[in-house]
DNA sequence: CTCCTTCCATACGGTGCCGTATGTTTAGGA
DNA sequence: TCCTAAACATACGGCACCGTATGGAAGGAG
């Protein structure tokens, strides 16, 4: 985000800086408008056409395949979700705002993992995992393509499903 | 890194500019030097600390135990390796420098791992998931604390050396 | 004492960006 | 045809930083 600048944005954009100014009051509003469209569009697309499966274990499958997707018309999850975070690690009134998005993603996946019949409080400790182990490659994605591999991530979601205590307990009885 | 000017940077050190600049040709020479040192001290403290261990199972707890911990003397490691990944990921000549240290350090991981029994490729993928999720908690520490959760790689690992199909394979007959 | 090297401070020009002030086009309505 | 508002362009002042040029202290060698 500390790369958005106004005078080569609008160089890039065969615009000038007056007009950019029309639109925007200023800097940090065009960065308040991106972030409330990330938080619009970035994180609800994947829990619905996730919620259309059936079993937990197909849903896990689901998000993370929507995860690691090469990303829909040029625009860049990886970079986009990375370039969030470093934002937030700098800047103390958007850090809430990327946090809250987290917790509802983590508490997701938590939820589905409560399902395969993991206790409550494992099951949010991986859910936090598998999440944290995403925005890792996510950042990776940037520098090092040999790292951000996604079968690793492949393997320890199959992993979480095959070590799950019950086969369902979303039935319970 | 973007954050590291010589301005700001003498005015806190209460010196000057000119200091500086007998010290280093210029701001370029003083990330390279910082990420030298980053080189020089950053990743072989830890895998030399937990080879005076046995058990495979017992470096993994003690290479995280080490990652988590809080850091050593007024340094923020997660604040260190989250800025040279944002680093990386924005410069070209950065990229493969990181990248190698990860690579250094998931293969390590990799060889315990392999040490527990499990296949070789599937040894690599655990050993690279495990530690984007260090990457990702690095990040996390940074913005959303409750996101920054140790017990999710604690968890994460202990089902790793849980899962391991022999109880050791470093003897094998 | 003087010279020379090391180390540091001050002053300057130059660059890239922000935000504002002000002018200019375009299109529709009276 | 004139007026007005929306949309854009140009020009300016200001700020923060980079890197260089230049001018000292401070201390040892001869």
């Amino acid at each position: 985000m500390d790369a958005v600048r106004i005078e080569p944005l609008a160089r890039q954009l065969k615009t000038s800086k007056g007009s950019f100014y029309w639109h925007f009051a200023d800097r940090p509003a065009l960065l308040a408008a991106m972030l409330e469209m990330w938080q619009r569009e970035g994180t609800s697309a994947v829990i619905d056409a996730v919620e259309a499966v059936v079993s937990p274990e197909e849903k896990l499958r689901m998000v993370l395949r929507l995860a690691l997707e090469p990303s829909e018309a040029g625009l860049d999850v990886a970079r986009t979700e990375a370039a969030l975070r470093a934002w937030a690690a700098e800047d103390a009134e958007i850090a809430p705002q990327i946090a809250k998005v987290d917790e509802q993603r983590t508490s997701y996946l938590a939820q589905l993992l409560d399902q395969l019949g993991y206790d409550k409080e494992i099951a949010a400790c991986l859910g936090q995992g598998l999440y944290l182990a995403l925005l890792g490659l996510y950042s990776a994605r940037r520098y090092a393509p040999a790292l951000a591999n996604d079968r690793a991530l492949q393997v320890m979601l199959e992993q979480a499903i095959a070590a799950a205590p019950a086969g369902t307990s979303d039935l319970p009885d």
